[in-house]
Order: C-alpha cells, then sequence, then structure tokens
RNA sequence: GUGAGCGUAGCUCAGCCGGUUAGAGCACUGGUCUGUGGAACCAGGGGUCGUGGGUUCAAGUCCCAUCGCUCACCCCA
C-alpha cells in the first residue's frame, strides 16, 4: 500500500500522533493572525515554488540549504528550474520588489503561513514538510523593528500558552566584522585543523563560525581550550550601536532575553540582529523559531537595498510544545442539532431539513437508519445538544420529535416552529 | 549520508523452551433493546505475523538478507 513520503504528515482531528491534529494547527495559525494583525501586519500568500535563483541567491551559496543539496528542484516544461521553498523571507522580499512596494509608507510589515520543504531526514520535530508563521519588516533599517518583531513573537507564543520559553539574543554584526571574525578565527584554528572534525575542517574554508556551534565533542574541546572571542566583540561601531539599542528596546518593553553571544545563523542573508526562541522539550531541536535582519537580501536577489528583519515560527515544533506543556486546545465544534432517521423514507425528510437550517444552525445527521436507543448514542458521541427523530409517527403528524439531551425535555414541532425554535440567541 | 532501536488486526499490544485452527483491549457492525441516554452482556467483520530466503517433522518464534518506521548525528523550524 502506498504510504505518505516520510518528513510528512495527514494533518487531521484525528490523527494519532498528537501534535499533528488539524485542531491544533488551526488553534496556532488563528492566534499567530490575530497577534499579527493586532499589530497591523498585512498577510501575503506568495507560491510554495520559485525559481530556483529566487533561494539559491537568497539564502546564500554556503547555507546548508545549498550546499547539502536540501532544496526539493524541480524541471519546468520550458527547462527552467524551480523549487520547493526551503524558507519564506526570500520570496517575501521578492514579491517586495515585483510589486514596488517600496513607494508605500515604511516599513511594510507582512505575515504569512505555509509548507516549507527541505530535504532532511526525519527525527522528531524535524520534517520534509513543515510548517512556517513568518513575520517580516521591510523598507527601514530601525532597530525598534528588531524589537517589536522580537516582542510579537514572544506574544505570539505566550497568548498560545507556552511557559517555558527563551530568547536568544545576539548580533551577527555586518559584512565586514564578519569577514574580520571569520579571518581571526581561521588563524586561531588553522595549528589546530587537524584535530577538527571533518566537517570542521571544511568550515575553516567556507565559514568558521560554523565551527562554534559544532556538537563534536572534540571540536568543543578545542574550542573551550582557545577561548575564543564571540562574534559581539567584532562588532563594528555601527553593529554595535544598533545592537545595544535593540537590547534597550527589549529591556523598555520588559522582554525578557538572554544575550548569547555565539548565535549563528544558518542563512547567509542575515546581519546584525540574529535571535532563537527555545523551548525545553523539544526533542532534540529546541528551536521553536528564530529571526533575524537581513539588509543585503534584496540586493542579493538583484533588486535594490531593502533592509528588513522578520522571523519565522515553526507549526509542528509548537505543536509538541504545547503537547508537552499540556495546553489545552479548543476542539472542534460540536453540532447543535443531530437529525435521526429512524426509518428508509425518513431520510430524505432529515436532509430536507437539515438543509432547510443550515447554515444558520449547525446540523448533522444519521445517515442510515437505527433504533432510538443507536441514534440517541451517536448524538451524544457528536457532542450535540439536540436530537430530532423523524420517523413513522412523526410523518403522520407532520411534527419531529426534538430532545433536549443535556435536561432530557422533549416535544414534538412542526418545522416552523424548529426554525423559530433556533433564531433564538443559542438556539433555545 | 551514518548509527541505534523497533516491525503481529484500523489503534495499543500479548504470544513462554519452535508445537495443533494466531489472541486480547479499544474502535467498527449487529443483537439482547421492533420508538429514547454514552453502560453491560453476546455475536460478527477485519491478519500474506513487513518481505524474501534458510534451518527444522514443524517457524509469529531461530538464522541470513532486504524493505519500512522511529529516534539520534549533521543542520535547521
Amino acid at each position: 500500500m502506498l504510504k505518505a513520503v516520510p518528513g510528512t504528515n495527514d494533518i487531521f482531528a484525528q490523527a494519532k500522533e498528537y501534535p499533528f491534529q488539524e485542531p491544533v494547527f488551526r488553534y496556532i495559525l488563528k492566534t499567530a493572525e490575530e497577534v499579527l494583525r493586532g499589530a497591523g501586519a498585512q498577510m501575503i500568500h506568495t507560491p510554495i515554488f520559485e525559481y530556483l535563483e529566487v533561494f539559491q541567491k537568497g539564502v546564500g551559496l554556503t547555507s546548508d540549504i545549498v550546499v547539502k543539496k536540501e532544496m526539493y528542484v524541480l524541471e519546468d516544461r520550458g527547462g527552467r528550474l524551480l523549487a520547493l521553498r526551503p524558507e519564506p523571507t526570500a520570496a517575501i522580499v521578492r514579491a517586495y520588489n515585483e510589486h514596488g512596494m517600496k513607494v508605500w509608507p515604511q516599513p511594510v510589515r507582512l505575515f504569512t503561513w505555509g509548507p516549507i520543504f527541505r530535504g532532511e531526514r526525519q527525527q522528531k520535530g524535524r520534517y520534509k514538510q513543515f510548517h512556517q508563521i513568518d513575520y517580516e519588516a521591510l523598507g527601514l533599517a530601525d532597530p525598534l523593528l528588531d524589537a517589536e518583531a522580537i516582542a510579537l513573537m514572544v506574544r505570539i507564543y505566550k497568548t498560545l500558552g507556552l511557559k517555558q520559553l527563551e530568547v536568544k539574543l545576539g548580533s551577527v554584526g555586518d559584512p565586514e566584522d564578519r569577514t574580520r571574525y571569520n579571518q581571526y578565527l581561521r588563524e586561531q584554528l588553522s595549528p589546530f585543523a587537524d584535530r577538527l572534525s571533518p566537517d570542521s575542517q571544511a568550515r575553516l574554508e567556507t565559514n568558521p563560525m560554523r565551527i562554534l556551534d559544532s556538537k563534536s565533542e572534540t571540536d568543543q574541546a578545542i574550542l573551550v581550550e582557545l577561548k575564543l572571542k564571540p562574534m559581539l566583540d567584532f562588532l563594528g561601531p555601527a553593529a554595535q550601536a544598533f545592537h545595544q539599542q535593540v537590547c534597550a528596546y527589549l529591556d523598555w518593553l520588559g522582554v525578557p532575553y538572554r544575550v548569547d553571544p555565539s548565535i549563528v545563523r544558518g542563512l547567509d542573508y542575515y546581519v546584525r540582529t540574529a535571535w532563537e526562541v527555545h523551548h525545553a522539550r523539544i526533542g532534540a531541536k529546541s528551536a521553536l523559531g528564530g529571526g533575524g535582519r537581513y539588509d543585503g537580501l534584496s540586493e542579493m536577489l538583484g533588486g535594490p537595498r531593502v533592509p528588513g528583519v522578520g522571523f519565522g515560527i515553526g507549526v509542528e515544533r509548537v505543536a509538541i510544545a504545547l503537547k508537552e506543556e499540556g495546553v489545552a486546545v479548543p476542539p472542534d465544534p460540536s453540532p447543535i442539532l443531530y437529525l435521526a432517521p429512524l426509518d428508509e423514507a425518513a431520510k430524505i425528510e432529515a436532509l430536507a431539513l437539515a438543509e432547510q437550517l443550515r447554515p444558520k444552525v449547525s446540523v448533522e445527521m444519521g445517515y442510515t437508519p437505527k433504533s432510538p436507543r443507536k441514534a440517541l448514542e451517536e448524538a451524544l458521541k457528536k457532542g450535540a445538544k439536540y436530537v430530532g427523530f423523524l420517523g413513522e409517527g412523526e410523518r403522520a403528524k407532520g411534527v419531529i420529535t426534538l430532545k433536549h439531551l443535556e435536561s432530557g425535555e422533549q416535544k414534538e414541532l412542526e418545522p416552523l416552529q424548529l426554525h423559530s425554535l433556533f433564531e433564538g440567541p443559542l438556539g433555545g
């Protein structure tokens, strides 16, 4: 039998894996949408695939997404290469440029949500197709926007009911700063090159900063031994001031964070502010989401200089965190009325009545005639408020028998009376 | 790509030292109960025991291979 691709999930209410239940996803998306709309951001949906170049250039040639070939690439009829989006930011910047949003009042603040694709092997909290909520503030390079983005992100988590959060804030500096830092790291680490893990030896050339968060024990031992200075010590005056301003704004807002000098982002386009929000119990990957500033991204895509800051929230990881913290998620709504046909002829009568009452009243029905007892049990399982019986007796009198499940009260009503009953504030 | 653990009903699992016709609970359908409350009892449907090969009089059980799943590494959400 064919199965879903490993690392992808069917998301529906009864799904066995708790976090991947549709009501949980809806709760997360709805909450995020309320927070972000409430903050004046506007929803945008970009296609889930773009020309490959958008992500190649946007994400950076030394990023793992490109280097390790984690993008799903497809070929269009004309031979153009397309890619399923491995992250949303580059596509949003592309859209900003394509639609001339630079003439709008700046900053332009956008958000989106949807599936993201990366060719990775599945494990807990990591999937080939996962979902992100994404927020971007474009067109203005002000640390106030960085602080606001962090505050909004934290607000989303808190509104959802999460408590065990930690914001790790750092700065990756400006490109010049990073060049100086990488140079410093190469100088310090080169003498130990042969003792480094193979991965890290390669990184020594391409991106020495990545060595810093290597999980290899020998690498870490070397790092500890060398007492390397953190990136933050290499910030130029501008980046330094910017970082301090972000911190000051966060202090002013009362948003708790911890400065983490070792924060390194996986995507090449980040400059200055970089942060991650972590949660205690998500499995090996504890990041609930991350964000940063990417002032150079637009130019990498061949556009004008457009500063920007934004974040991505991993929906699956938030779902796992909600489960771990035991946060109750609103269930699917129950029907108000359950119509129970008691014989064959009543089936169409029930459906016709349901159609008349819908959509004002949420009506479900039994599609197979059953004994009143069975019908009652089914209505209870569905969580209905009322049961309407339609059978021989009702047909003769032109009524339906309506029973209120909680009180047990029951009366025979004509269809018109039924309509007016549900006119009322709660449906009686 | 690498490593480890696990594959028996839709789900959770039991199945001893290899031994007759492969089991339980949940879920589903029906009956007890022919027009009234989630129960209980009874019955029923549902299985290529992941797949292929080997050992054996005999394999769900032992051996080999293979596939799948999960977790972890790398890295990220």
